[in-house]
DNA sequence: CGAATTTGACCTGCGC
DNA sequence: GCGCAGGTCAAATTCG
């Protein structure tokens, strides 16, 4: 406790030396982000990683509770406008689930009213049979960070920290502050590289991030690069120019479904960005330059973390 | 004193 | 049906 109180403070005074490795784990790519604080499309794009399963993928693990519905209802990626309407029946779902919670009662008047809230939540609650309970897209990013809380632009509300089995850091649960913005985020640590943070973001921000930066840009958009990133550190958060190490992670003895044990199962099995397909080749990595073309876009969540480069093929 | 965080309890879904 | 683990709530506590 005192530990991560001083861990916090900590993180809110220095904020913080980091850089990032976007991944994919679904659709098996990763970026890895270099020099965040100038970020060059150069630097960016060179820096591509390619995950150790790029062309052979891993199945996904057929225990994970929620994978065949997730991947098969996301989007390619969480902002795209081909959200399938399977997605946009859970966003509404999740919407009237995350109503009934916040609009319930306290605990005694709970007790009270249990019945009657069961009955709502056995509406709420979608047949077994077809309906699984769906969540809103995942993505999610490594970020080689002292810190676990990455300043993202967006303000965010602790609501939760559990411990992770099988792993000796806790996962933390981050709500937008935003009133009308269910935007959720997971924060952890790899457990076989601590020094790598996984964040994982569900939904997207439907409003302006109330962080701007010195220039006046929401933090994660820049007036000149063609593309946000929305892990550009802010005036007050330099970001050390370095490079992410993943061998720790993805040569680990126990390397098996779920990443070498470095990621939760969710991480592969809910999270979106489908089929980004980065590669490493020299090749390819060239449709990763970006464009002076790349015109700002209210994309949510994803603007401020792909390239729209990136997100071009999957739009 | 209001906002944010902590933390134990509770809820939910899944596997056995 | 039971147990486990992930996810969330909300009272208590801490912080600014």
């Amino acid at each position: 406790m005192e530990d991560s109180k001083e861990g916090m403070k900590m993180e809110s005074l220095t904020n913080h030396r980091s850089s990032s490795i976007m991944f994919d784990p679904s659709s098996i790519g990763f970026m890895e982000l270099l020099g965040l604080q100038e970020l060059s499309s150069a630097s960016f794009f060179d820096s591509i990683l390619q995950a150790p399963w790029m062309e052979d993928p891993p199945p996904s693990s057929s225990t994970a509770p929620h994978d065949s519905s997730d991947v098969l209802n996301l989007p390619t990626t969480p902002n795209s406008s081909s959200i399938s309407s399977a997605s946009n029946e859970a966003a509404t779902t999740n919407d009237d689930h995350q109503h009934l919670i916040n609009n319930r009662p306290g605990r005694q008047d709970r007790e009270e009213e249990e019945d009657e809230q069961k009955k709502t939540m056995k509406q709420w609650k979608p047949k077994k049979t077809n309906l699984k309970r769906q969540r809103e897209p995942r993505f999610a990013f490594m970020t080689k960070s002292e810190v676990d809380h990455l300043e993202d632009g967006y303000r965010w509300r602790k609501y939760g920290q559990k411990a992770v089995k099988n792993s000796p850091f806790p996962r933390s649960y981050y709500r937008c502050t935003t009133a009308t913005c269910n935007v959720k985020k997971r924060v952890e640590r790899c457990f076989n590289d601590p020094s790598i943070v996984v964040t994982t973001y569900e939904g997207q921000h439907r409003h302006p991030s109330p962080v701007m930066t010195r220039a006046g840009y929401p933090i994660g958009v820049l007036p000149d690069s063609g593309f946000s990133t929305g892990i550009t550190a802010t005036s007050a958060a330099p970001m050390q120019m370095a490079s992410v190490s993943l061998s720790n992670c993805f040569q680990h003895p126990s390397y098996n479904n779920n990443m070498n044990g470095c990621f939760p199962s969710w991480s592969f099995n809910h999270v979106g960005l489908r089929g980004a397909g980065i590669s490493n080749t020299p090749q390819e990595r060239s449709l990763f330059t970006p464009t002076s073309t790349g015109l700002l876009r209210d994309d949510g969540l994803l603007q401020d973390i792909v390239p729209r480069i990136i997100r071009k093929e999957k739009e």
